[in-house]
DNA sequence: AGCACGCCGACT
DNA sequence: GTCGGCGTGCTC
């Protein structure tokens, strides 16, 4: 290897790996440790073929069996294997090797998660095309007025294909045939009738955020904290900060100015977002602060722009990444900075697969990289505040609104005794608060984190509830889409007037209200008013959500009704009335953290609220008005809500104070995992600190036609979990038909 | 994760 | 008799 005959060659002629034992010289058996992106126990070894150069992080081919897979080079060769079993390494690709900081964190990730290496690096090789050298393709744009030529049939597949060039960037035949679900046959065809315009497509030109642009003026404070945090990234060592600020108090502002000192440094920076699909005005937002948007990375890109961005995030031409989770993964050059913004969100929790938290994996590649990161909340969770409070992490804190604007004022609405009527969901108070609300001519939210017509449909005649048949969940009515649909696996089926069970017609009735049935509310109560549903599965896509927040901005609509994707980071002036419909549905089911969760989505949709000049007014729903989330919220009293909450974790031994572990049983045959299950709980680890509970049936103990078990796991803080696992799983016989998955820090108890 | 090898049921 | 189902086990 390159590295080690450089040094060998002071160390007269064997390197200080040759003389350990297992080892042999490298010169005579020239092998490297390669880390295939696949679930192996470890690292295989090959021979490096004559001619052959490898450094560690060096993206190799290699064979695997009968067929070729990509691979990492991830050291010396182990030596175990014998020499004539070694296959030769097929070709070195020409990128920039992983960077060290990167393998370490794969191996920190797969150790903490307690996942193979292997499975780890897969997604750090998520784009294998953007391994081999960059080419000029072949893409289409629609013609301008091409006319089809006589004889054309316009099928309806050749419709889709246009369809989705009328309304998106040239794509080439491949990409226009998977997305429109045909053949490249079809492409081929329309560009023959001379419908398409070719044209050669360079790799996606990324924008270069300039960072010597102006920024805004900021107020005392807010310049205060953005000079703490331009020294930490100047400094270049780790640390980790809480940027600590309400909705509206200029955070977003502070750490561009992170960003910007990175860029000054040369060096590159990750900005993570919750949901970065739906953040069109973060990238504007960002665009006007530094003349360019940001490279993006997430799931809806197409393959072109992942091949792209990755090799330019490899080769330091991106100085920006704005991303979800898997951002963490990419191979920054020379990364000075991660933010994280809404730290607080649990979609940075990853649940399938590799099992893993983003903010705690950021937390960690910072510590790795010597650089800093910052956390941003306005209501940070409990694990960061604790960290915080503990002086483990700095914190600065922005006082108050930026601009003037005024914090809206709550109000609970106890249903108990402001009881809505029959088979409505609006109190009489919310229903006159609209009213004013409208007569002022300003905008409405309500709020209800369901989406569909009813969650559950029950048959008047014999009971009989419509359920999943692979989970242990209802099927959600979708009015509007004519269909009964399962939330958990995807099942969808149109909607019957029969009962399946006793086939009686028109027995059918919707019980409890989706967001579609406050429409239908809101529609009998408020004729006149413009009304529109949002909703993850009402809104396609990202352009379709900036087109809904146009209209809400530009004052095209009175009432909006949503779920959860409306919670997120819009500000609209004239919205002066926030209504939450169910504010203690997520306190049901109890798990731990369903209070901090509940009061971290309610606070986030009150701030909603009169976010111009004008004040708002927030209504919450409740039937446990003396609940302490709704008391907190009520009272604006965060810091009294936290300390609660954090009493009560601590006497319960639970997170942050205590470590918690799941262990998810699964598999379609619910006797093995039954049995592997109370094997699981019989071998468990037990002792004065440690405790197991269960094995007990998952929340959702059938999944997409899996049954499972839980087993949690319960330690002190100080305890590492990871060992105590591995030597527990060792006990039990894991047949190949159930699956084990270990879930370090659980958040969900699904 | 793939892919081959292997051992039992319904077809040309 | 063979095609093919997917259980089991290995890949440097």
């Amino acid at each position: 290897m390159r590295e080690n005959s450089a040094r060998s060659g002071a160390a007269s002629g064997h390197s200080a790996q040759a003389l350990l034992p297992g080892t042999v010289p490298a010169d005579a058996d020239p092998r490297v440790r390669v880390l295939l992106p696949l679930p192996l126990r470890e690292a295989y070894d090959y021979r490096v073929p004559a001619g052959m150069t490898l450094v560690p992080g060096d993206y190799v081919e290699v064979p695997l069996g009968p067929r070729r897979v990509l691979g990492v080079v991830w050291g010396d060769g182990a030596g175990v294997v014998a020499a004539a079993r070694l296959k030769p390494v097929v070709r070195r690709f020409d990128v920039p090797p992983m960077p060290e900081v990167e393998r370490k964190f794969v191996e920190w990730v797969a150790a903490y998660t307690m996942t193979p290496p292997g499975h780890v690096l897969r997604m750090a090789i998520s784009v294998p095309s953007a391994l081999e050298p960059a080419k000029a393709m072949l893409a289409y744009l629609r013609k301008p007025d091409a006319e089809p030529p006589p004889g054309f049939k316009m099928t309806e597949p050749r419709r889709r294909v246009l369809a989705l060039l009328d309304d998106g960037p040239p794509r080439t035949p491949a990409e226009l045939a998977e997305e429109a679900g045909c053949g490249v046959t079809v492409v081929r065809g329309l560009a023959e009738a001379g419908l398409l315009e070719p044209l050669l497509l360079q790799p996606t030109k990324l924008g270069r955020p300039d960072c010597h642009r102006p920024g805004p003026t900021l107020s005392a404070d807010q310049e205060a904290a953005a000079a703490d945090l331009r020294a930490r990234v100047e400094s270049g060592v780790y640390s980790t900060v809480l940027l600590d600020g309400v909705t509206g108090s200029g955070k977003t502002e502070v750490y561009y100015e992170a960003i910007a000192a990175a860029l000054k440094a040369g060096k590159q920076a990750l900005v993570l977002l919750p949901e970065i699909a739906l953040s069109a005005q973060w990238l504007e937002r960002f665009a006007r602060r530094f003349g360019a948007p940001p490279a993006e990375w997430h799931s809806e890109l197409t393959g072109a722009q992942r091949r792209d961005t990755w090799r330019a995030v490899a080769n330091g031409e991106v100085p920006v990444v704005v991303g979800a989770r898997s951002a963490l993964f990419l191979p920054y050059k020379n990364l000075g900075v991660i933010i994280i913004d809404e730290e607080h969100d649990s979609a940075y929790k990853q649940e399938e697969g590799s099992i893993y938290h983003a903010r705690d994996m950021a937390v960690a590649r910072a510590h790795l990289g010597g650089i800093p990161t910052v956390l941003v909340s306005a209501t940070p969770s409990l694990e960061t505040k604790v960290n915080a409070d503990s002086n483990r992490y700095a914190r600065i804190e922005l006082p108050g609104r930026h601009g003037g604007a005024v914090l809206p004022d709550v109000e609970l609405v106890d249903l108990r005794k402001d009881r809505p009527p029959a088979r409505h969901w609006l109190a009489p108070s919310l229903k006159t608060a609209i009213e004013q609300t409208l007569a002022e001519k300003e905008q409405v939210m309500l709020f209800l984190n369901r989406r569909g017509y009813a969650p559950l449909t029950l048959c008047r005649a014999c009971g009989h509830r419509l359920q999943c048949p692979n989970c242990t969940a209802w099927l959600v009515e979708h009015r509007l889409a004519r269909k009964l649909q399962c939330h958990h696996c995807g099942l969808s089926q149109p909607l019957s007037p029969t009962c399946p069970e006793c086939g009686e017609e028109g027995t059918l009735a919707a019980c409890g209200p989706g967001v579609e049935r406050i429409a239908e509310e809101v529609a009998e109560l408020f004729p006149d008013a413009r009304a529109a549903i949002m909703a993850s599965d009402t809104l396609f896509g990202p352009r379709a959500i900036q087109e809904m927040v146009r209209r809400i901005a530009d004052h095209e609509l009175d009432i909006l009704i949503g779920t959860q994707v409306m919670a997120k980071g819009h500000h609209f002036p004239m919205l002066t009335l926030v209504g939450v419909v169910d504010a203690d549905l997520g306190l049901a089911g109890g798990d731990l953290r369903a209070g901090e969760r509940t009061y971290q989505l309610l606070h986030q949709v009150a701030g909603r609220a009169g976010r111009g000049e004008r004040p708002g007014r927030v209504m919450l729903q409740t039937y446990m008005p003396e609940h302490p989330v709704m008391q907190a919220l009520a009272a604006g009293d965060r810091d009294g809500f936290y300390q609660l909450e954090a009493e009560m974790r601590l006497e319960a031994g639970m997170p942050p104070f205590g470590r918690l572990a799941a262990l998810i049983v699964s598999g379609e045959d619910a006797a093995a995992v039954e049995k592997l299950s109370i094997a699981l709980g019989r071998a468990a680890p037990r002792s004065d600190t440690v405790a197991v509970l269960g094995p007990a049936p998952a929340p959702l103990a059938l999944l997409r036609g899996r049954h499972r078990r839980r087993l949690l796991l319960k330690a002190p803080r100080t305890v590492q979990v990871q060992p105590l696992i591995a030597r527990w799983l060792e006990q039990v016989d894991i047949p190949p038909n159930v699956r084990v998955q270990v879930d370090v820090d659980p958040y969900s108890f699904l």
